[in-house]
DNA sequence: GCCGGTCGTCGAAGCGCTTCGACACTCTCA
DNA sequence: TGAGAGTGTCGAAGCGCTTCGACGACCGGC
């Protein structure tokens, strides 16, 4: 192993050539010849050596690092929000980066402090608000961003996520497939419409539009995340709209109590009541009944994050905007 | 604001000082005087600088950024994962730290990468097994390392957790003195127990020897995570045991599934059956009705391996196992 | 047989910071 | 009044790496 912290100096010693050969060979950089770089390597591995992050990052102006945002506020689903975090390590790791974990409580002094001590090289951003006081600051920053989610006002700005009006209008049209003429959207806690959070209100605006589109009846509520507050919204739902057939769920934390309540009132899934949900595959495929939905694709767009924001790195343009295709899974419960 | 990269030396000649004088400035290593010392951070803000984490990483052989390495696997709650988290970034950054975030499913590669490559300073670990393969790599790295949760042979680490075995005696007592006879213990999924995680065991472990100071009969299960097995496990339990009239659940992915199946099965909370969870107080809170409960203190455990990996980079000693104080909290299910 | 062009390697100059030793002062006390 | 003990500040030497320019060695083409 090692005798202590192993320089590229004694690499260089130890395989006979210059400490910038050393260099040239982990960077490619330069040509090098099979033989040299087949010396170095094993020095490499026989002395047990790992370039020092600090002097690297002095030297060459890239840390290899990025910064990851998140959100950690009331309303937010977190093991949504984890495999988003997840998502984005694992694809960072492909590209030889890290990532810094930033939480918003520091607000925008913590970006402005990572960027502007090169910690960091640049930021991925996790659930956006409409209007996000961190993006005036991404536009005025050095560093390259991508956020996850859209802001009201994306201009110059990266933004990734899932198509959630789609998802919205996908969930209606399954049900019109399916016969239903009046259905309801359970949607986000009403905490997160006020905060204008993008997805919960472009999810909402998807579904009333492909209600007009599909010639449904329909309406579109919050929903709160207790069992007694769920209860009583499904109550007052079904007694206001007996011909309601279909319900469509926006809330992770929800869909069990929505369920319970159904199973509660005497209402069966799916033969009295059709129920699709908006949330990741293992949410729905948990639940009792396992649930149509459309999931989630919280990898995907880690994944997609983290490439786009790496392509900024290389200098490469990048659109200003991605969204994916929401794809539905039917179960049993429809 | 700056043209672009402030330097220290800019700093230095924009107060009229010697670099070295900014720097102990910022340090406190040595005395300045009052008006030097007003010169250049006057200095600072009107250039706007921040120092280079690489250049001051290599300089003072210090990152000031601690890794936490989370589990993300099967059968762990994810937002009990993410309030540590969240704890240990807020803790670390009250030590003027970062955090890097670091996901198991490298392996010990990733750990040795951190350490070796000097961009951490510190480790944090979460989820620790039994039979944890990143234990023996700890043990070697001359980085200083906090486990959150305890593995089978802790001796020559630092571990801090819940004393589990204590809330799952103290969740005994709480039924005992209510008068209950005959209780039982619904607990992590079956893979939990298999892998030999230490909460799980050691919260049956307290259960039961608990079980036997107080008289009680009763008796420990493991719990899966969807409702059909939830309502299966719960069904026979009712079965098998008539004279079963407390539940203690330790499972926050369970919790709903199981008073949603206590309900379908015709058992009223509390009178039918007492309920009490150990699991965050939220969860606990959110459920119908609204579940007495032992917390788990995701903020002091979180906040206490920060505290205590800082006290280990300054050289003092720590004690090797820290177990926090299980709180009761009453609520409507008992 | 000479010239221009790769190819492969080297040496040295930083990158921006911390820290050590030195040094010029100012006090204190004998 | 001068030795000794602080204070407060400076200059310079690295920390370990990347990268630039230089330079032999070798190649093919005329």
């Amino acid at each position: 192993m090692s005798g202590r912290t192993v320089t590229i100096a004694q690499v260089a010693k130890h395989a006979g050539v210059a400490v910038s050969t050393v260099s040239y060979v982990l960077s490619g950089k330069r040509t090098i010849s099979a033989d040299t770089r087949r010396r170095v390597l094993d020095s490499i591995s026989a002395l047990g050596y790992h370039p020092n992050a600090g002097a690297r990052a002095l030297a060459s102006k890239r840390s290899n690092v990025i910064a990851l945002v998140l959100p950690l506020r009331a309303g937010m689903h977190v093991p949504v929000l984890m495999r988003f975090a997840s998502a984005v390590v694992t694809a960072a790791r492909r590209f030889d980066h890290d990532v810094l974990l930033l939480t918003a409580d520091e607000g925008t002094q913590g970006i402005r402090r990572v960027a502007a001590s090169a910690l960091v090289d640049a930021l991925v951003l996790m659930d956006v608000e409409l209007d996000d006081r961190r993006v005036p600051l991404l536009r005025e920053l050095a560093e390259p961003s991508v956020l996850i989610g859209f802001p009201a006002e994306p201009a110059g700005l990266t933004c990734v996520d899932l198509d959630f009006a789609a998802a919205g209008a996908r969930c209606v049209e399954h049900l019109a497939e399916r016969g239903h003429e009046e259905i309801a959207l359970l949607g986000a806690a009403s905490v997160v419409y006020d905060r204008g959070t993008g997805f919960a209100t472009r999810t909402r605006e998807g579904f009333v539009e492909a209600l007009d589109d599909h010639g449904l009846k329909g309406v579109a509520l919050p929903c709160e995340e207790t069992f007694d507050e769920v209860y009583e919204t499904v109550r007052d739902l079904l007694l206001d709209r007996p011909g309601l057939s279909g319900l469509v769920v926006h809330n992770e934390a929800a869909v069990s109590h929505v369920l319970a309540a159904l199973r509660q009132l005497g209402r069966r899934v799916p033969d009295d009541m059709a129920v699709v949900a908006i949330c990741p595959d293992d949410v729905a495929e948990r639940a009792g009944p396992p649930l149509t939905s459309v999931l989630i694709p919280a990898e995907e767009v880690g994944r997609e994050a983290v490439r786009l924001v790496m392509e900024k790195l290389e200098g490469r343009t990048v659109p200003d905007s991605t969204l994916l295709t929401p794809l539905l899974a039917v179960r049993a419960s429809t």
